[in-house]
DNA sequence: TAAACCAGTTTATATTATAAACCAAATTAT
DNA sequence: ATAATTTGGTTTATAATATAAACTGGTTTA
């Protein structure tokens, strides 16, 4: 009978990117993070840390907010309810592939 | 003093695709599965599987054997050591990203 | 023996990631 | 004071990648 049909789920492609994941992994477990704290974490180049955080940004998954620190300015960013979700759904996701079990 | 310093480590780029880590999650937990199999399971195009199967056995991950099934030609896949090994570190290297414990 | 089908491969295209080049304001050096 | 350098980014060009469309060669069916 050969019932196996596993047919993977699709992983959210906005997620599937190793520097937006790793992003999302710093903002999650804080309360705020800026744009130099990100990009030492991360060790991205600024204009490719600037195009994942649009495009996390422009999905809703995080909110951007420009501020100064003392005269320079500060670009700071949080996680949304949207993205705190989408990061839950693409882990759950994920553990199929990676032939983690669910609980 | 600030002491994080998390710099992620490197995923690796082979396995960081959703076919192809589709397919090596399959191949992982079975002796050996056809292109059709494969094919089914993962709901590629039989174009977009030729090539991420190419991918992976250039890099040697999986080995690829042509036969035959009757008269129907029939590619078997393999995964090798290699690929076992490059597979339980992609998904260590993951879980930092997805803050799952190491243990 | 022509038409449709199966098991793939090759190639063209669309998307994506990434860094290089750029910019404005602030700081430092002369 | 002002020239040179640094900081904190953004915009744009390029390289890489994923993906499907188009194709091929053999096989079964009509």
């Amino acid at each position: 009978m050969e019932e196996k049909q596993t047919t993977f789920k699709p992983l959210d492609p906005l997620l599937h990117s190793e520097l937006r994941l790793a992003v999302m992994s710093i903002l999650i477990g804080v309360e705020e993070a800026d744009f130099v704290y990100i990009k030492a974490q991360t060790g991205a180049t600024a204009g490719n840390l600037s195009v994942q955080l649009d495009k996390l940004s422009a999905a809703g998954y995080i909110e951007v907010e420009k501020t100064f620190k003392g005269k320079k300015t500060c670009t700071i960013c949080r996680i949304t309810d949207k993205g705190r979700t989408a990061f839950a759904e693409y882990v759950e996701t994920l553990k199929q592939y990676l032939q983690i079990p669910k609980v």
